[in-house]
DNA sequence: TTCCAGGGGTAGA
DNA sequence: TCTACCCATGGA
Protein backbone atom coordinates (compact mmCIF):
# COMPACT_ATOMS: atom_id res chain seq x y z
CA UNK A 1 0.00 0.00 0.00
CA UNK A 2 1.50 3.15 -0.94
CA UNK A 3 0.87 6.49 0.15
CA UNK A 4 0.05 9.56 -1.72
CA UNK A 5 -0.37 13.10 -0.08
CA UNK A 6 -1.98 16.14 -1.70
CA UNK A 7 -0.64 19.90 -0.82
CA UNK A 8 -1.85 23.22 -1.92
CA UNK A 9 0.75 25.10 -3.61
CA UNK A 10 0.46 28.87 -3.99
CA UNK A 11 -1.19 30.40 -6.91
CA UNK A 12 0.10 29.71 -10.23
CA UNK A 13 2.65 27.54 -9.21
CA UNK A 14 4.33 25.32 -11.72
CA UNK A 15 6.32 22.06 -10.56
CA UNK A 16 8.33 21.45 -13.62
CA UNK A 17 9.33 25.73 -13.42
CA UNK A 18 10.20 25.57 -10.10
CA UNK A 19 12.40 22.44 -9.97
CA UNK A 20 14.43 23.54 -13.24
CA UNK A 21 14.52 26.98 -12.93
CA UNK A 22 18.28 26.46 -11.24
CA UNK A 23 20.51 23.20 -11.46
CA UNK A 24 20.08 21.23 -8.82
CA UNK A 25 17.41 18.79 -10.25
CA UNK A 26 20.14 17.75 -12.16
CA UNK A 27 22.04 16.59 -9.24
CA UNK A 28 21.83 13.01 -7.50
CA UNK A 29 19.69 11.94 -5.58
CA UNK A 30 17.04 14.29 -7.86
CA UNK A 31 15.62 12.87 -10.55
CA UNK A 32 13.08 14.59 -12.87
CA UNK A 33 11.16 12.81 -15.20
CA UNK A 34 9.89 15.59 -18.01
CA UNK A 35 7.66 13.70 -20.25
CA UNK A 36 5.58 12.55 -16.71
CA UNK A 37 6.20 15.63 -14.91
CA UNK A 38 7.60 13.96 -12.04
CA UNK A 39 10.19 14.60 -9.47
CA UNK A 40 11.47 12.47 -7.71
CA UNK A 41 13.86 11.65 -4.93
CA UNK A 42 14.16 9.68 -1.54
CA UNK A 43 13.59 11.23 1.80
CA UNK A 44 14.51 10.00 4.87
CA UNK A 45 12.01 9.66 7.57
CA UNK A 46 12.73 8.02 10.68
CA UNK A 47 16.33 6.86 9.24
CA UNK A 48 14.63 4.74 6.57
CA UNK A 49 14.66 5.98 2.68
CA UNK A 50 11.28 6.46 1.56
CA UNK A 51 11.47 6.75 -2.61
CA UNK A 52 9.16 9.87 -3.55
CA UNK A 53 7.36 10.59 -6.48
CA UNK A 54 6.35 14.57 -7.13
CA UNK A 55 3.60 15.53 -9.74
CA UNK A 56 1.04 18.25 -9.93
CA UNK A 57 -2.67 17.86 -11.50
CA UNK A 58 -3.97 21.65 -11.76
CA UNK A 59 -3.84 22.92 -8.67
CA UNK A 60 -2.61 20.31 -6.67
CA UNK A 61 0.44 18.70 -5.62
CA UNK A 62 0.46 14.82 -5.35
CA UNK A 63 3.22 13.56 -3.21
CA UNK A 64 3.48 9.56 -3.94
CA UNK A 65 5.61 7.64 -1.55
CA UNK A 66 6.41 3.64 -2.35
CA UNK A 67 4.57 2.62 0.58
CA UNK A 68 2.25 3.62 3.21
CA UNK A 69 3.05 5.97 5.95
CA UNK A 70 1.67 6.62 9.13
CA UNK A 71 0.35 10.01 9.88
CA UNK A 72 3.59 11.64 11.39
CA UNK A 73 5.43 10.58 8.56
CA UNK A 74 3.27 11.42 6.30
CA UNK A 75 3.24 14.92 7.31
CA UNK A 76 7.27 15.23 7.96
CA UNK A 77 7.07 14.61 4.09
CA UNK A 78 4.91 16.96 3.55
CA UNK A 79 7.04 19.85 5.20
CA UNK A 80 10.16 18.23 3.24
CA UNK A 81 8.41 18.65 -0.04
CA UNK A 82 7.46 22.30 0.98
CA UNK A 83 10.65 22.95 2.34
CA UNK A 84 11.87 21.98 -1.05
CA UNK A 85 9.83 23.54 -2.83
CA UNK A 86 9.61 26.76 -0.83
CA UNK A 87 5.79 26.48 -0.99
CA UNK A 88 5.85 28.75 2.02
CA UNK A 89 8.17 31.59 1.04
CA UNK A 90 6.24 34.50 0.36
CA UNK A 91 7.93 36.19 -3.14
CA UNK A 92 5.18 38.65 -3.81
CA UNK A 93 7.34 41.40 -3.23
CA UNK A 94 9.89 40.35 -5.50
CA UNK A 95 7.03 39.61 -8.10
CA UNK A 96 5.63 42.91 -7.67
CA UNK A 97 8.92 44.47 -8.55
CA UNK A 98 9.34 42.66 -11.65
CA UNK A 99 6.42 43.88 -13.15
CA UNK A 100 8.68 46.90 -14.27
CA UNK A 101 10.50 44.72 -16.97
CA UNK A 102 8.06 42.46 -19.10
CA UNK A 103 11.22 40.32 -20.21
CA UNK A 104 12.16 39.46 -16.93
CA UNK A 105 8.81 39.11 -15.67
CA UNK A 106 8.34 36.66 -18.44
CA UNK A 107 11.95 35.06 -16.70
CA UNK A 108 10.84 34.56 -13.37
CA UNK A 109 6.88 33.02 -14.51
CA UNK A 110 7.77 29.78 -14.89
CA UNK A 111 8.92 29.03 -11.61
CA UNK A 112 7.37 32.23 -9.84
CA UNK A 113 10.88 33.05 -8.47
CA UNK A 114 11.25 29.44 -6.39
CA UNK A 115 14.71 27.60 -7.03
CA UNK A 116 14.57 23.74 -5.81
CA UNK A 117 16.48 23.23 -2.87
CA UNK A 118 17.79 19.99 -0.66
CA UNK A 119 15.97 18.72 2.16
CA UNK A 120 18.65 19.52 4.76
CA UNK A 121 21.30 22.27 4.71
CA UNK A 122 24.26 19.74 4.82
CA UNK A 123 23.29 18.38 1.51
CA UNK A 124 23.01 21.94 0.04
CA UNK A 125 26.68 22.37 1.44
CA UNK A 126 28.24 19.81 0.18
CA UNK A 127 26.71 20.70 -3.24
CA UNK A 128 27.60 24.08 -3.24
CA UNK A 129 30.88 23.23 -2.57
CA UNK A 130 31.17 20.99 -5.57
CA UNK A 131 29.65 23.99 -7.95
CA UNK A 132 33.40 25.54 -6.80
CA UNK A 133 36.34 25.68 -9.64
CA UNK A 134 34.48 23.05 -11.94
CA UNK A 135 32.21 22.43 -14.57
CA UNK A 136 28.88 21.68 -14.33
CA UNK A 137 29.38 18.22 -16.07
CA UNK A 138 31.89 17.35 -13.04
CA UNK A 139 29.31 18.47 -10.08
CA UNK A 140 27.58 16.65 -11.83
CA UNK A 141 29.72 13.40 -11.64
CA UNK A 142 31.10 13.96 -7.95
CA UNK A 143 27.25 13.85 -6.68
CA UNK A 144 26.17 10.88 -8.63
CA UNK A 145 29.72 9.20 -6.96
CA UNK A 146 29.08 10.45 -3.53
CA UNK A 147 25.31 8.96 -3.61
CA UNK A 148 26.54 5.53 -4.91
CA UNK A 149 29.17 4.66 -2.98
CA UNK A 150 27.73 6.20 0.67
CA UNK A 151 23.55 6.62 0.23
CA UNK A 152 21.26 4.46 1.94
CA UNK A 153 19.78 2.35 -0.50
CA UNK A 154 15.95 2.98 -0.55
CA UNK A 155 13.46 0.42 0.95
CA UNK A 156 13.40 -2.33 -1.31
CA UNK A 157 15.31 -0.96 -3.93
CA UNK A 158 19.12 -1.57 -4.54
CA UNK A 159 19.17 1.20 -7.38
CA UNK A 160 17.69 4.37 -5.79
CA UNK A 161 20.09 5.52 -3.22
CA UNK A 162 19.08 8.96 -0.70
CA UNK A 163 22.18 11.49 -0.28
CA UNK A 164 24.64 10.50 2.25
CA UNK A 165 24.34 11.24 5.80
CA UNK A 166 26.89 13.21 7.32
CA UNK A 167 27.88 10.30 9.63
CA UNK A 168 28.08 7.80 6.54
CA UNK A 169 30.34 10.48 5.04
CA UNK A 170 32.51 10.60 8.14
CA UNK A 171 32.73 6.48 8.22
CA UNK A 172 34.15 6.74 4.85
CA UNK A 173 36.95 7.99 5.65
CA UNK A 174 40.19 9.90 3.59
CA UNK A 175 40.51 6.58 1.57
CA UNK A 176 37.51 6.03 0.02
CA UNK A 177 36.83 9.59 -0.99
CA UNK A 178 40.00 9.97 -2.61
CA UNK A 179 40.05 6.48 -4.85
CA UNK A 180 36.08 5.59 -5.63
CA UNK A 181 34.44 9.56 -4.88
CA UNK A 182 36.73 11.68 -5.90
CA UNK A 183 35.95 15.11 -5.18
CA UNK A 184 39.12 16.44 -5.48
CA UNK A 185 40.67 18.75 -3.60
CA UNK A 186 36.82 19.35 -1.83
CA UNK A 187 37.79 15.58 0.00
CA UNK A 188 39.07 17.37 2.59
CA UNK A 189 36.53 20.03 3.48
CA UNK A 190 33.37 17.89 3.13
CA UNK A 191 35.03 15.51 5.24
CA UNK A 192 35.81 17.69 8.07
CA UNK A 193 31.98 19.22 8.17
CA UNK A 194 30.50 15.76 7.96
CA UNK A 195 32.89 14.44 10.98
CA UNK A 196 32.42 18.02 12.83
CA UNK A 197 28.13 17.41 12.13
CA UNK A 198 28.45 13.27 13.09
CA UNK A 199 30.99 13.96 16.10
CA UNK A 200 28.24 16.89 17.70
CA UNK A 201 30.46 20.06 17.29
CA UNK A 202 28.48 21.88 14.18
CA UNK A 203 24.53 21.80 14.51
CA UNK A 204 23.80 23.20 10.50
CA UNK A 205 20.53 22.44 10.12
CA UNK A 206 19.33 24.95 13.46
CA UNK A 207 20.37 27.79 10.32
CA UNK A 208 17.55 26.55 8.18
CA UNK A 209 15.12 28.25 10.93
CA UNK A 210 17.49 30.95 11.94
CA UNK A 211 16.58 34.10 12.55
CA UNK A 212 19.79 35.85 11.89
CA UNK A 213 19.90 38.66 9.72
CA UNK A 214 22.01 37.63 6.65
CA UNK A 215 25.26 39.18 7.60
CA UNK A 216 25.24 37.27 11.14
CA UNK A 217 24.51 33.85 8.22
CA UNK A 218 27.07 34.94 6.13
CA UNK A 219 29.90 34.60 8.55
CA UNK A 220 28.29 31.63 10.11
CA UNK A 221 28.56 29.85 6.47
CA UNK A 222 32.36 31.30 5.43
CA UNK A 223 33.37 29.78 9.25
CA UNK A 224 32.74 26.24 7.25
CA UNK A 225 35.97 24.76 5.35
CA UNK A 226 35.71 24.91 1.67
CA UNK A 227 32.99 27.70 1.71
CA UNK A 228 33.79 31.28 0.58
CA UNK A 229 32.11 34.58 -0.53
CA UNK A 230 30.48 32.57 -3.79
CA UNK A 231 29.33 29.73 -1.58
CA UNK A 232 28.34 31.96 1.66
CA UNK A 233 25.95 33.59 -0.91
CA UNK A 234 24.49 30.84 -2.93
CA UNK A 235 23.93 29.10 0.38
CA UNK A 236 22.10 32.18 1.58
CA UNK A 237 20.11 31.85 -1.62
CA UNK A 238 19.12 28.69 -0.80
CA UNK A 239 18.31 29.39 2.46
CA UNK A 240 15.97 31.79 1.24
CA UNK A 241 17.54 34.60 1.86
CA UNK A 242 18.32 37.13 -1.61
CA UNK A 243 20.39 39.64 -0.48
CA UNK A 244 23.92 39.20 -1.42
CA UNK A 245 25.06 38.18 -5.40
CA UNK A 246 26.90 35.26 -5.36
CA UNK A 247 30.03 36.56 -7.30
CA UNK A 248 31.69 33.94 -9.76
CA UNK A 249 32.79 33.85 -13.30
CA UNK A 250 29.25 33.11 -14.55
CA UNK A 251 28.09 36.59 -13.07
CA UNK A 252 30.88 38.24 -14.37
CA UNK A 253 30.66 36.70 -17.62
CA UNK A 254 26.90 38.03 -17.56
CA UNK A 255 27.13 41.87 -16.58
CA UNK A 256 30.30 42.05 -19.26
CA UNK A 257 28.32 41.14 -21.69
CA UNK A 258 25.00 42.69 -21.14
CA UNK A 259 25.69 45.84 -19.26
CA UNK A 260 29.52 46.51 -20.11
CA UNK A 261 29.73 45.79 -23.83
CA UNK A 262 32.07 42.75 -23.26
CA UNK A 263 34.75 44.87 -20.86
CA UNK A 264 35.86 43.49 -17.98
CA UNK A 265 34.40 44.49 -14.99
CA UNK A 266 35.02 44.48 -11.16
CA UNK A 267 33.31 43.45 -8.07
CA UNK A 268 31.99 47.17 -7.31
CA UNK A 269 30.70 47.30 -10.90
CA UNK A 270 28.62 43.98 -10.76
CA UNK A 271 27.27 44.89 -7.40
CA UNK A 272 25.79 48.25 -8.58
CA UNK A 273 23.78 46.59 -11.51
CA UNK A 274 21.62 44.91 -8.91
CA UNK A 275 22.06 46.99 -5.88
CA UNK A 276 18.61 48.41 -6.21
CA UNK A 277 16.93 45.60 -5.68
CA UNK A 278 17.94 45.02 -2.40
CA UNK A 279 17.02 42.14 -0.35
CA UNK A 280 15.72 40.64 -3.79
CA UNK A 281 19.41 40.59 -5.49
CA UNK A 282 19.81 37.20 -6.15
CA UNK A 283 16.82 36.25 -8.07
CA UNK A 284 17.27 39.79 -9.32
CA UNK A 285 20.34 38.83 -11.00
CA UNK A 286 19.27 34.74 -11.64
CA UNK A 287 16.30 35.54 -13.46
CA UNK A 288 17.84 39.01 -15.60
CA UNK A 289 17.36 37.58 -19.02
CA UNK A 290 20.80 36.76 -20.67
CA UNK A 291 22.03 38.39 -23.92
C1' DT B 1 50.72 18.57 -22.94
C1' DT B 2 48.38 22.39 -21.39
C1' DC B 3 44.57 24.91 -19.97
C1' DC B 4 40.78 25.79 -17.09
C1' DA B 5 36.03 25.33 -15.05
C1' DG B 6 29.48 28.70 -11.64
C1' DG B 7 36.39 29.22 -5.92
C1' DG B 8 38.83 28.79 -1.46
C1' DG B 9 42.82 29.48 1.44
C1' DT B 10 46.88 31.72 2.27
C1' DA B 11 50.77 34.87 2.08
C1' DG B 12 52.53 39.15 1.08
C1' DA B 13 52.12 43.89 -0.23
C1' DT C 1 41.63 45.27 0.08
C1' DC C 2 44.12 43.43 -3.67
C1' DT C 3 47.07 40.15 -6.20
C1' DA C 4 49.47 35.81 -6.96
C1' DC C 5 49.77 31.20 -6.29
C1' DC C 6 48.42 26.53 -5.36
C1' DC C 7 44.95 23.35 -4.65
C1' DA C 8 42.66 17.63 -7.31
C1' DT C 9 39.80 16.43 -11.03
C1' DG C 10 38.71 15.47 -15.78
C1' DG C 11 37.20 17.22 -20.34
C1' DA C 12 38.61 19.96 -24.34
Amino acid sequence: MAASITLAPPPGFNLIGASTAHGWYQLAPWTLDRERGTLSRPFELDDKLVSVHIHQEGERLIIAADRDLPAHQASELAGHVRWCLRLDEDLSEFHALCEVDPALRAAVTPSGGRLLRSPTLWEDVVKTILTTNTTWAQTKAMAARLVAALGTAAQGESERRGFPSPQAAAEAGEARFATEIRLGYRNAPVLRIARDIAEGRLDLESLRCSELPPPALHTRLVALPGVGPYSAATLLMLLGRYDELAVDTELRAHVSRKYFSGERVTEKQMRGVYDHWGRWRYLAYWFDPRE
